[in-house]
DNA sequence: GTATATAGTTAGGCTAACCTAACTTATGGG
DNA sequence: CCCATAAGTTAGGTTAGCCTAACTATATAC
């Protein structure tokens, strides 16, 4: 918040934590594999990080985060989880795809923003069934939040999607 | 599958496409305005732009749309004023935050995501009570869909407005 | 019609974020 | 212990998108 980092540092500060919990040790090697980036794009990024005293780390050593990297990551994960569980619960998109589109709105999704999904998704919860409607009108008997725990997200299939985008080739 | 334009270029062509039908004729000055950026920047866009063939366009010559750069102009319309809407009627955002939202957004929303808002947004129009508590919550007495007609953008605190308040100023 | 302001272009520079290729360091099996 | 492989780094290149500064073209006022 304070320090402003570039979207791209701010996914790999949430790389790292990530990998930090599942796997303990983070390496430069994972952190390239989970970003889809090439090794020495990591190098690259950990002196970047480290420089903005995100991480300590030398070369060849491990990396670790520091109170406001772990702060910087832990926002970016909050961030990141507000989307997709929005995404998920009331777009009803598919938690592979809602997890894409959380990585990819992310970047630059402002703070009011944010805030208000979160309280929006919050109010669902407590409110299942205030979109009956809307989940019976994309084909469902259930409504999101209700639906979500039975791990049921069928795809939607004959619903007249008219977005003019949706088969634009140029 | 289509000319994949960067978020950048997307923009540009949307601000031709806006300046065109405001003015009429499109200057590069205004662009710049536009995008706030400097002409010179304008200048590499319009290049950019020409070379893809989705304007025409020649030195100190006027700036024209092909069929295909009205395509990805409408489309990138589309986009932002879907977001747009989604941020005023259902996220209960200003106006200007929401434009401002959109702008930050668009640029990486997914198909996926943007198909589901629309119908979404679409879906409130035809049941514009069904959020009634939402509403409520966020402290307005009239649902966002009911209340955007009478341009009702209230800060939170305003408890206790109803949808006879037509005048209500922001 | 000339002077001056405004608009548009060009050249050159910068930064972020990636890449490849080649090098260095670490590690684990025999 | 040795060395092959994997992991990490470095150097150098590319691209997009912006910038400033200086130039050229156009338009307007007198």
């Amino acid at each position: 918040m304070q320090v402003q980092l570039s979207a791209s540092l701010r996914e790999y500060i949430h790389a790292i934590r990530v990998i930090e919990s599942e796997h303990g040790a983070v390496k430069a090697n994972e952190i390239a594999k989970k970003l889809r980036v090439k090794r020495s794009s990591v190098t690259g990024a950990l002196k970047s990080l480290s420089k903005r005293k995100l991480i300590k780390y030398s070369p060849y050593g491990p990396i670790i985060l520091t109170t406001i990297g772990k702060k910087a990551a832990n926002e970016e994960g909050q961030i990141l989880s507000t989307l997709k569980k929005f995404f998920i619960d009331v777009l009803v998109i598919s938690p592979e795809e809602a997890e894409e589109s959380a990585k990819l709105v992310k970047r630059n999704a402002p703070h009011i923003l944010v805030d208000r999904l979160t309280q929006f998704v919050k109010y669902l919860e407590s409110y299942p069934r205030e979109l009956v409607n809307w989940s019976k009108d994309l084909g469902f008997s259930c409504p999101p939040s209700i639906c979500k725990p039975y791990n049921c997200h069928n795809p939607i299939r004959n619903i007249g999607i008219s977005t003019s985008q949706k088969e634009t080739k140029i």
